[in-house]
DNA sequence: CGAGAGGTTGAGCAATCTCAACGGGGGTGG
DNA sequence: CCACCCCCGTTGAGATTGCTCAACCTCTCG
């Protein structure tokens, strides 16, 4: 089980006493963590899978805001009540903070709300980030930079086991699970990416595949 | 001249040593306080008029990732080097701090820092918002969800001057400058707004302007 | 009064979506 | 052990939303 990566920067007795208001939990594929509207009282950390969070409009309509994998700490975008709703994307494990117990300990550990700062600090850049993908690249660009990022993200050095469906990646992508799928086929056709069953995904020409990202 | 909000719940004396490292600063509408990749040596907050913040693609497409008012704090989402490019809308009021001189300043102000974690927050649900409008949302809802949106944060009570142009409209939203003067169009034709000139806008409707914007 | 910037409107087009059919792999029950 | 079924993904055809290109309008500023 990965060390929790938002104690990167304390000491063993800070350590320690993060651990100890912290107990270890294990969802499986497709569970809810929680709900957007639910009064927030636990945080978390990843130690095991993947997450994913995501709002949805009164029709249905889903946007992936975003997934998180080992060592991402879940807590930072909320305040009395969650924004998003958060569920398993494949078999889950964390570690939870009750809320107020967390909240506590940040007075007492200054290292620690420093490391949550900047952990806040490189999401935000990251959401501008998705805001372009977004609002502004068209399907092909889109698909391209999603596989690159997460590549770079699970360390996978381009031999990649997408965790989640088409139909996440077309919920976080804005697309349709179609397009993805269709988009997927092209790059593959241009020989920039080869598939390997449903997950598999291998980068056969970064340049080209950077190139189309368009960044 | 706004008080910085930023300094919400501190004391006297810690509002006093944030000021001393404060310099008051002034931008021309369309002049840049920043652009994206310059090592980040200033924080900021805007103290009147509106900021844009926007990243470019290399072919010149252009995604605007927030507006800052009067009260907003600029300098979460940068580490290093600023992730994106700021630039006045209107004539604009700052304060200026040094980047070193205000993170020092941090540790010896854990208040300043619980308030920074707390506005990184904010900025995180609005960022996960607006991935929702980006991503999911027609034409028509995006700009009724705009609408609504300025209304509440510049406080105008229904009757709003959009300090911005179309092209800002357009470049925030995800469209054309062509689809957002068409949408604002439909919404008048449909008794929602009124417009007067070019940047008045009048709410007339504002449960049928909330339905349109689907949320 | 002329020029230019910003905004509106229209016509045609293109990217993406919708709807529908098809295919393959894994799990289950006979 | 095999056949069937169901879920997920792929592919195709047609519909639709929003984009592109172009004309025109209005207001402001020399």
């Amino acid at each position: 089980m990965r060390e929790l990566a938002v104690c990167g920067v304390l000491s063993d007795a800070e350590r320690k006493r993060l651990a100890a208001i912290g107990r270890s939990g294990r969802l499986g594929a497709g569970e809810l963590l929680f709900c957007e509207g639910d009064p927030a009282q636990e945080v978390f950390t990843v130690t095991s899978g993947v997450l994913k969070l995501y709002k949805l409009l009164a029709d249905g309509r889903r946007q992936i805001t975003g997934f998180l994998v080992p060592g991402d700490f879940l807590g930072l975008a909320f305040r009395d009540h969650y924004v998003c709703t958060a569920e398993a994307v494949t078999e889950l494990g964390l570690c939870r903070f009750r809320r107020r117990a967390f909240v506590e300990l940040l007075r007492d550990l200054p290292h620690l709300e420093e490391q949550l700062l900047a952990r806040a600090t490189s999401e935000l850049a990251a959401a501008q980030e998705q805001m372009v993908l977004l609002g502004r690249k068209t399907a092909l660009e889109r698909v391209a930079s999603f596989l690159l990022r997460l590549d770079e993200r699970m360390g996978s050095g381009g031999r990649l086991q997408l965790p989640m469906n088409r139909t996440d990646m077309a919920d976080f992508l804005g697309l349709t699970i179609e397009t993805v799928s269709r988009t997927l086929t092209r790059l593959k056709r241009r020989g920039l990416i080869a598939l390997c069953g449903k997950s598999g995904v291998e980068i056969r020409d970064r340049q080209g595949l950077l190139a189309c990202a368009g960044c």
